[in-house]
DNA sequence: ACGAATTAATTGCGGGTGCAACCATAATAT
DNA sequence: ATATTATGGTTGCACCCGCAATTAATTCGT
C-alpha cells in the first residue's frame, strides 16, 4: 500500500512537534504575562527562586542552578545579578571551594515566592489539570521525559 | 485519607510541566545546533521558509507568518529582513491592499529549503520518532494541542 | 610537589525578542 | 464625504540570551 515514500519527516512527528512549541509558547506566555501583571516578577525568576527553595537549606550552586533552570552559567549569573538587586537572593561564597557561590533565599525573597507561586499555581491548573486527566498527565510527562533524557549526539 | 492537603500545585503538574521545559529545551538546542552546524541557518529561519513553502503559490502575508511561526510581528520583521539579505526570500507588496507585504521564497530559498529540512526531519525522528511509538506521538499531539488551545483568560 | 588540565563564575559582545510608538492605508460610522 | 477607528508593517528601545574569552581556584598526572 503505502505509496507515497515522502522524504519529509512524518506529518504525525511534525505535527507533534509544533504541538509542541505551540503549547510551550502559550503556556509560557500566559505564565509571563500574569506574573508580571500581579507580582512584578518574569517566570524565569520565579523558576530560579523556586528551584531553590526546594533545595536543602534554601540554597544552590550557581551552576546547578543553571542546570536546572535551564539557562547557560552567564545568563543565571546575571539572573542572579537582578535577583540580587531585588533584594530576594543573596550570593554566598563557598568555605570548602573557593570558586564556588551559592544563591540563598533571603527572608523577603521567600515572601516574594510564597505570594507569586499562587498565580504560577494558577495558571498551570488552568491550563494543565483542567485540560488533561491525571493519568494523561503522567503519561505525558513520560513521553516528554524520554525525549529530554534522549542522549545521542549526531555526528 | 488525602492528609497533606497542599497549597502549592500538584507534583504531577509540576513535574509534567518541567517536563515539557526541557524537552523543548533540548529538542530546540540540538535542532539550533544542527542546524546552523551543517547549514548556517537558524531554526527560527527555517521553520519561516517551512511555513511559506507550504502555502498556497510559496506566499504568505507577513501577520499570518508571524502568527504561524509563533513571532511577534516586529520579530518576524527582522527575520523577514535577514532572511531578504541571504536571498533566500522576497518581499512583494500586495496589489489589493496597499498596506500589506508578501513574504516569497526564491529559488534559492527553495534550494537552500531542500537542503536544510533533511536535516530537521533527521533530528525530528532522531528525538521523537525513535523515543516514541505512533499511537503515543498522536496521543502526545492530542494532548498539547489542547493546551495550546486552552483560550481562557485569568482577570 | 609542581606544572598542566579542569572547573566555577563573571564579563564583553553580537544577536534575537517583545512592547510601544509610529506611519500609511483601509474600513467604519455618522 | 469626512472624521474616527482599526489594521499591516517597521523602527527605537530595553531586555535577555549564549558563546567565547578571562580570572581564580582546584584537581590530576607524573
Amino acid at each position: 500500500m503505502q505509496e507515497c515514500a515522502n522524504s519529509r519527516v512524518q506529518t504525525t512527528t511534525l505535527g507533534a512537534f509544533r504541538s509542541l512549541l505551540g503549547a510551550h509558547a502559550r503556556l509560557l506566555w500566559q505564565l509571563d504575562l500574569q506574573l508580571n501583571a500581579r507580582h512584578g516578577l518574569s517566570f524565569a525568576d520565579l523558576e530560579v527562586m523556586l528551584h531553590l527553595e526546594a533545595a536543602e537549606g534554601g540554597e544552590l550552586r550557581l551552576s546547578e542552578l543553571a542546570q536546572l533552570a535551564l539557562l547557560s552559567r552567564s545568563a543565571l549569573s546575571r539572573r542572579v545579578d537582578s535577583l540580587v538587586g531585588q533584594g530576594w537572593v543573596l550570593r554566598r561564597s563557598c568555605p570548602t571551594d573557593r570558586r564556588g557561590t551559592f544563591a540563598v533565599l533571603t527572608e523577603s525573597g521567600r515572601e516574594k515566592l510564597k505570594e507569586s507561586v499562587s498565580t504560577h499555581d494558577e495558571v498551570l491548573t488552568e491550563m494543565l489539570t483542567r485540560q488533561l486527566a491525571d493519568g494523561e498527565l503522567s503519561s505525558l510527562r513520560g513521553m516528554l521525559d524520554r525525549v529530554r533524557e534522549d542522549q545521542r549526539q549526531l555526528s
